[in-house]
RNA sequence: GCCGAAGUGGCGGAAUAGGCAGACGCGCACGACUCAAAAUCGUGUUCCCUCCGGGAAUGAGGGUUCGAUUCCCUCCUUCGGCACCA
């Protein structure tokens, strides 16, 4: 019967695995001796890390160590290879759901908001992150928004930040205008509480992100994810065409946009969108009722959902003509709610044999059809059916040869979209030659809506006098401080600070005398587009960061947060870094050069956590259970990061185990046998030692985190194996140990804290320990087996020396005894060696 | 409808550069230890067959190749985004 022999540990050491004792105590010496303090240091490169700040809501869920953890890991990754690392954290502690339990529980949000950062701070310190506490910026703080709304005002004196009046996207549950970017979905339903919008005729305060629609559309030089970077180029809808001049029988200029400015000869009408300013000089005395109802009808619409989807066409003849400029066709002007008032013009010139549509609208009212496009085969010719105005059954958006078009005949026009089509290109020299159009191009993109009708927010620094309208309160006199004495926030459509007895009181900056506040507040995707520059100088007063920390840090590295971002603050964060470059407070005109976006932790029956179902994974509860070094290993390993999964409880057992099993071999290196290890056991663990080494520093740059750990429990059932043959306490092992500490160190930062300094005895800290190098030579392998196939399939498998030539592998191969029974003595047709891989023999 | 991502065992997933499919872990089964359980350790675990041995298999079908989870084409499914954008 085997025995194990026991080694005896020294007194003072604790032999038994409990996480929960060292995990505090090493928590408190890393920030007590200040380790993770990130301070400029020009002697060594930089790598700014950063991970999206949560929103107090109350408790740090699952969800939100999955996001930041592995960031860390990562983080801790860099630090040991030499970068001087910055890893910061705050609270973006703005926001609706703090009004929400103000409401509820009668206490003011600021309340809730800092209670709730209290707990969350304590929550996130259990991580054993690497958060340069010192660095903490919470956006609700005035010496935070003090600079949220200095940076308004710079925008608003840039001519970046402006207020107008239009139809504005609207929740009737939170009570508050939103950007079109806060309006999701199909069923246009509000990103916060999922209620369906409506449109309001409304003044408000905008952010001209559509000066940098196209500059927004270039990622050159940015690793950035390409579904990222495709959300955002679909959101921005760059439509390249021609806007052209139509006009009236008597003389107004109608401006259309077309993108297929191609198909001109082809417009046997117009259609305007009810709003738009034309439509009632244009209208004739009969159809002037008609008109005015269909309008009406519209405007309600719009106010109680336009629902596009399969909704029939409809509109109202004005009575109206406009003359095309080309062929000088007098054609209808209609008025229909298919064509948006918010996109182009407001007016287009309908092509019905080419567009859906406009196709679908000329028959419902029978309307002129003229195709100028004739379909062709696929060499160019001969052509396809006659197309036929009367008869044609739908709409042809495709390439054919130009008809019907004057001086164009003839030309191919074919799929490319913009100059890149031959009959776009010519037809738009010639409108441009002739005066009555010009090449343009048409964003979806709006500017940003950022007035919100809420409390909790960071005032709009800006006041009214009757006098000299609207100024921006002096820097001077800035945080507009929100009250304190507030008593009522129960949504009205109006914010609440309106009903404050003094607060909107003001005194006009240019005349001295009385003026109003604006009583709206920013929308709180403001504070978060430039957190990540308050890191950098959280306590400066004079300005919103300091230039020295900016020169040495920006941009960011590594920025890792959810997808759901990507056209929202991914979007507005891109914007303000360009406006902040034009107007000379930074250079450069991205924020961040890496970004990595995490999936989601789902429940275990595959839906999504959520509060209400009470399907939600606790985190406190699994550090306490199995500690948090655990915790991050098991979130690194459960799944792709980048992917995510439902959760798993039973899964993180296996990671627990492993945890263990680390602790047993470094805290238990006994040798069950007597017998010392052979040379090649030696070897054979610095083989495997350094391959992992290899594999792990390779996957930490690639986000792939779930290798790291599995390859990590490789190495460790092979280090138990070396024990068993009597490795323990030579120097293959002491440097197998050496390796293995520094590598789990990122994962699990304590137990290998706790193992490196106070089991070991190695100098504090293990993480100010410099990442090992590979020893490629140590990596390599002697010999390797290679699969032999015959036909493809594998048959044999021989082992060769790691640096046999082909010449020899092809031997070696045909001599084994099993290769020639399939060979039946034939010579083989063909032999392929791909070299280290494979043989494989064709007979 | 358009754009994007993804489909591999019961499950999460692995597979440097086109070269042994299923690493690692969960789960399950059996065994050791135990009065027993937990913990721990060991063995097995893609499917099918006539189980010595062989065959099939990475959403489906086709192609390129000596060789395809990997590259190309067509299609299906799931998820995400956009959607009367002229």
């Amino acid at each position: 019967m085997k025995r194990r022999t026991e080694v005896r540990a020294p007194e003072s050491k604790d032999r038994s695995f409990n996480p929960q004792a060292f995990e505090p105590k090493w928590q408190a010496k890393w920030e007590a001796d200040k380790l993770y303090r990130a301070v400029i240091d020009e002697s060594r490169p930089k790598h700014y890390a950063l991970t999206m700040l949560p929103y107090p809501s109350g408790d740090l869920h699952i969800g939100h160590w999955y996001a930041m953890t592995p960031s860390d890991a990562r983080a801790r990754f860099k630090r040991m290879q030499g970068y001087n690392v910055m890893f910061p954290m705050g609270f973006d502690a703005f926001g609706l759901p703090a009004e929400g339990a103000a409401i509820k529980h009668n206490i003011h949000p600021k309340k809730w908001t800092y209670a709730n950062i209290e707990r969350m701070r304590a929550q996130m310190r259990s991580m054993g992150a690497m958060f340069d506490w010192e660095r903490e910026a919470v956006s609700s703080d005035p010496e935070y928004y003090k600079w949220t709304q200095w940076f308004f005002i710079q925008l608003y004196k840039h001519g970046l930040a402006y207020r107008k009046k239009q139809a504005v996207d609207w929740c009737p549950k939170d009570n508050t205008t939103l950007a079109r970017e806060q309006v999701k979905g199909e069923d246009r339903v509000c990103d916060r509480c999922g209620t369906p919008v409506i449109k309001k005729e409304l003044e408000q305060w905008f952010f001209k992100a559509t000066k940098y629609a196209d500059e927004l559309l270039h990622f050159e030089g940015l690793d950035w994810p390409d579904s990222i970077e495709t959300s955002q180029t679909n959101w921005i809808g760059r439509s390249e065409g021609a806007s052209v001049i139509f006009k009236t029988e008597v003389g107004d200029p109608i401006e259309i946009f077309t993108t297929r400015p191609d198909t001109l000869w082809g417009a046997t009408f117009m259609v305007f969108s009810p709003e738009h300013p034309l439509v009632d000089k244009i209208t004739t005395a009969e159809n002037a009722e008609a008109i005015r109802v269909y309008k009406a009808e519209a405007e309600k619409q719009t106010d109680i959902q336009r629902e596009a989807k399969d909704k029939e066409k409809t509109g109202v003849f004005t009575g109206g003509y406009a003359v095309n400029p080309v062929n000088e066709e007098r054609i209808p002007i209609w008025v229909a709610d298919y064509v948006l008032m918010s996109y182009g013009t407001g007016a287009i010139m309908a092509v019905p044999a080419h567009d859906e549509r406009d196709f679908e609208f000329a028959r419902k009212f029978g309307l002129k059809i003229v195709p100028v496009i004739q379909p062709v085969g696929a060499d160019g010719h001969p052509p396809l059916q006659e197309q036929n105005g009367e008869t044609m059954t739908e709409a042809y958006p495709h390439d054919g040869v130009i008809i019907n078009s004057g001086p164009f005949n003839g030309t191919r026009a074919t799929n490319d979209k913009g100059m890149k089509n031959p009959a776009i290109k010519a037809v738009i020299e010639y409108l441009e030659q002739k005066g009555i159009g010009k090449r343009d191009v048409n964003y979806r993109y709006r500017d940003w809506l950022i007035s919100r009708q809420r409390f909790w927010g960071a005032p709009i620094p800006m006041v009214h006098c009757d006098t000299h309208g609207w100024n921006p309160v002096p820097d001077t006199q800035l945080p507009v401080l929100l009250p304190d004495d507030i008593t009522e926030w129960k949504p009205t459509g109006e914010s609440p600070l309106k009903f404050h007895p003094t607060w909107k009181d003001a005194v006009c900056p240019v005349c001295g005398e009385h003026a109003t506040r604006e009583t709206d507040t920013m929308d709180t995707f403001m504070c978060s587009s430039w957190y990540h520059l308050r890191y950098l100088s959280p306590h400066n007063d004079n300005a919103p960061f300091d230039d020295a920390e900016y020169n040495y840090w920006m941009p960011v590295d590594t920025y890792t947060g959810g997808s759901e971002h990507a056209n929202m603050h991914l979007l507005y964060f891109r914007f303000f870094h360009k406006a902040l470059r034009d107007m000379g407070i930074t250079e450069g005109g991205e924020p961040v050069m890496q970004l990595r976006n995490q999936g989601m932790v789902l429940a275990e029956d595959n839906s999504k956590m959520s509060k209400s179902k009470d399907n939600v994974v606790a985190p406190d509860v699994l550090v306490k259970k199995y500690g948090a070094d655990t915790v991050r290993a098991y979130l690194m390993f459960f799944a792709r990061w980048q992917q995510g999964a439902p959760w798993d409880s039973h899964g993180i057992e296996g990671t627990a185990r492993w945890m263990r099993r680390v602790w047993t071999l470094f805290t238990d290196p006994a040798s069950p046998s007597g017998t010392p290890a052979s040379a090649d056991v030696k070897k054979n663990l610095r083989r495997r030692v350094h391959q992992t080494l290899k594999r792990v520093t390779h996957d930490f740059e690639n986000f792939e985190f779930n290798t790291i750990i599995s390859s990590l429990m490789e190495l460790l059932n092979e280090m138990y194996k070396a024990r068993e043959a009597g490795a323990v306490g030579t120097d293959a092992w002491n440097e197998a140990v050496e390796i293995y500490l520094k590598m789990i160190a990122p994962v699990t930062p304590h137990i290998a804290e706790e193992l490196w300094t106070n089991h070991l005895g190695k100098p504090y800290s293990i993480h100010q320990q410099k990442w090992p190098h590979v020893d490629e030579a140590a990596a390599r392998e002697d010999s390797i087996e290679i699969p032999v196939q015959v036909n493809g399939k594998v048959r044999d498998r021989i082992v060769v020396a790691v640096d046999a030539s082909e010449e020899e592998i092809r031997t070696a191969a045909l001599a084994s005894e099993i290769i020639q029974k399939y060979l039946e003595g034939k010579e083989p047709r063909k032999v392929i060696v791909a070299h280290g891989k494979l043989v494989s023999v064709v007979v």
